[in-house]
Formats: structure tokens, C-alpha cells, sequence
DNA sequence: ACTCGTCTGGGACAGTTGACCCACTATGCC
DNA sequence: GGCATAGTGGGTCAACTGTCCCAGACGAGT
């Protein structure tokens, strides 16, 4: 068996925990599962990790760091910000029902992280770079588009996080596709309506 | 020990269960820690459900019948439909700050539901549930307040709840209660618009 | 060629879990 | 009182889990 260099077994083992979360949840993601998943022996596993909930905290902590925004990050330069924001919903939206694991399990560790004890920060921090993932694009959009936002961009950022958020629950619950879109008109509409033509002149009181 | 009628014992479970799903969450919701919250013994488990499966498929199914709509039905009547609507939604998010737990667990159920080879429609049927229950929420407060929805009001409902959704799983992570705030602030606002003052003569295209 | 540290395979362990079983007790009915 | 039935207690089982251990294999440096 080809032997795997130090740095790399965390992260491996990582990956394929999620992969077996995103098939079987959270509960099924045992040791035994994850080190079948990943083509390893089980010796291997507390070789790379102290103990499975150290491997735990790293997929959460791994969720956070990576891709966390890159579903966001699908920005068309539409023709006014209504449309940045509608389209971009959207491309979210299509991610989701293309693999509607992935949401599922960010969903899941959520809760999982709030239930185990030393890990609820990491549900923060989880927040905490939705929102400044989606803030970044969020003022991309508005600059692209020629306007400013009449609101805290931070806030704006939430409102995304809170619509994606809410329409992701409900739509893996009844895959309602119509639904959620008709959701996601409603949320562009009123999004768009906290944004202003930009003045050349007052252009300092962005953010 | 008293011995408890056949009627009662399955719903003494099925609440005990939850009870100790709000404490330790789906994973820890095991045989032996569902009955020792309700005070029976381990055999007294398998006398009132044929297995652990069927018993959480009750938890899922009582929940959705049950106690459903009533985190929203805090309707004040208050002066305009804007009003209304932020009340509710403020009512409601003083009810996941004061009880965290319940709403932790519909969401941390759905998971599970969808989850569950056999579950996923009982997952479709709670949104059916939150879905109808608002929407007659909706109705009584457009009626109070002299408005009528000038979109369909299921629509609506689904509005509110992805709201609620995304504000309660962002607020379990972060206890950010002042950005929960502001984001129903603009949720009332947004809603509202959906509104318009009720033509006596024009009575019958609300849904 | 030798050796040392890195890595792996397989086995084993204790603890927990869902499920089951059977002897036993209470209760209502004749 | 006797008896069938509903309900209980406690023990047991196999399966599964996280964790540990140890003999050995590989590769790099000498």
C-alpha cells in the first residue's frame, strides 16, 4: 500500500468525512466509515488524530475556511443590481439543488458544532465568514452596478445569509423549486431596494 | 411502580424524547436515555414501540402536528399591518431567545427526517404545516388591519418562514440578538409592501 | 548494509446501543 | 377467590463504536 506523507492525511481523512456526511449525516460518519471512505487503515486514523472528535472540530473548522463563500461567489455583471442580486440568488439556489448534500451537511455540522461542547465558536465563526464572504461580493455587485448601499453592507450581507439560509431548509424539506424562486424574486426585489444610485459626490460613505 | 395506561404510554415517550433531544440532541436520544427521562423502564420501551425507529418517526409526526403554528399565533393587534407582522416576528424570535432549545430541535429533526429512509415526506409535511399556519396568521392580521396581500398569502407565509428559518439558525450560532432584529425590521418592512389598503368593492380576490 | 523514524495492517478491548426474553406483578372481570 | 390480560424489571445478546496496541514494512540517511 502507497504510504501517505504526513501533511496530507489530515486533510484526506477531512475530505472524506465529508463525503461520508454528506452520504450517510453526521452520525454515520465513524471512524471505520471515514478511513473506508478515504482508502485507509483504521491504525491510521488515531495515527493522524489524537481522537475522532479532534478529526470533528477540523472538518468544521475546515467547512469555515474553504468554499464557504465560493457558492456566493458566482457574480454576473447583470445590467442593475436587482438583477446581480436575482442572479446570484440563483446560481446559489441552482448549487444547491445540483448538490443538495453539500448544503445539507454545512446545515448539520451547524448543529453539530452547537451541540459539542468547545465547538459552539466554530458555528459563530461559521456566520461570521458567511457574512463577510457575501459582504465582499455584495460590494462588488453595488460597484459594478454604479450604486451604494443605504444600510450597513454587513447588514445587507445578513439579510443574503438569511434568505439563502431559509430557502435551502425549506426547499431540501419539499424540493418545492417554484417556490423557492418565487422567494428569491421577493428577496431581490426588496435587497435592490436598499441600494441607491451612487453620487459621484458622496462616494466616502460607502460601508 | 405505577403502572401507566396503554393510551398514554406511547405520547409520555414521545415527549420524554424530545425533552431529552432539546438537552443532548438527536444522537443522544437513545432508548435508555428517553426512558429514564420518563421515569420506565428499558422494557417498557419495546412493549410501547415495535423499535427506536418507529417511536422517532412519532417524534417527527408530533411535532408537526403539534405546538406547530403556536410560536407564531402571538398576534397583537397593533395599528397597521407593519406593525403587526413585526410583532409577530419579534414574538417569535423572544421565543427561540427564551427557549433556544425547541427550535434547535424542528430544525435539528428535519435534518433528521430528511435523513431517514422513509421520514423525507414527513419533513415536506412540517413545512406544509408551518406553511398553512402562518398563512391563516397572515389572513387574521391583513383582516385586523384593514389590508389585503396583493400576492398570494401562501406565498407570504413561505416568506415569513424562511425569514424565521434563517434568523433562528443564524441566531443559535452567533446570539447575535441585535442583527436579529434589524433583519426583522426589514422583514416587516419588506412584507408589508406586499400589503395594500382593502377596496370595499374589491373584497374578493383575497385568497 | 544497517538503522531509525514514519507509517500500516490486523487484532483486540471496553463501553454503548437497540432489541429481546422471561419471570413476575398488578389490575379488572367473572 | 381465581384468572386472563396488561404492564414491568432485570438480565442478556449481538452489533457497533472509539480507542489502543504491536509486530512489521517501507524509505531515507549513514
Amino acid at each position: 500500500m502507497p504510504r501517505i506523507p504526513s501533511s496530507d492525511r489530515r486533510a484526506l481523512l477531512v475530505q472524506a468525512a465529508i463525503r461520508v456526511i454528506a452520504k450517510r449525516g453526521v452520525a454515520g460518519a465513524t471512524t471505520r466509515a471515514i478511513v473506508a471512505e478515504a482508502g485507509m487503515s483504521l491504525a491510521s486514523f488515531h495515527y493522524a488524530f489524537r481522537s475522532h472528535s479532534e478529526m470533528m472540530r477540523d472538518v468544521v473548522a475546515y467547512v469555515v475556511g474553504a468554499e464557504v463563500a465560493s457558492a456566493y461567489a458566482t457574480l454576473k455583471l447583470g445590467s442593475g443590481i436587482r438583477q446581480v442580486l436575482r442572479e446570484g440568488l440563483q446560481s446559489y439556489l441552482d448549487y444547491v439543488i445540483a448538490d443538495p448534500g453539500h448544503e445539507q451537511v454545512m446545515q448539520e455540522l451547524v448543529h453539530y458544532a452547537l451541540r459539542t461542547p468547545g465547538l459552539e465558536s466554530l458555528a459563530a465563526e461559521q456566520y461570521e465568514a458567511y457574512h463577510s464572504g457575501v459582504m465582499s461580493v455584495l460590494v462588488e455587485g453595488a460597484a459594478v452596478s454604479g450604486v451604494e448601499w443605504s444600510v450597513p453592507v454587513l447588514d445587507v450581507a445578513r439579510l443574503v445569509v438569511t434568505v439563502t439560509d431559509g430557502v435551502t431548509l425549506a426547499w431540501l424539506a419539499n424540493r418545492d423549486t417554484a417556490a423557492a424562486e418565487r422567494v428569491l424574486d421577493f428577496a431581490a426585489d426588496s435587497l435592490a431596494a436598499l441600494a441607491r444610485p451612487v453620487e459621484a459626490r458622496t462616494r466616502e460613505n460607502a460601508q
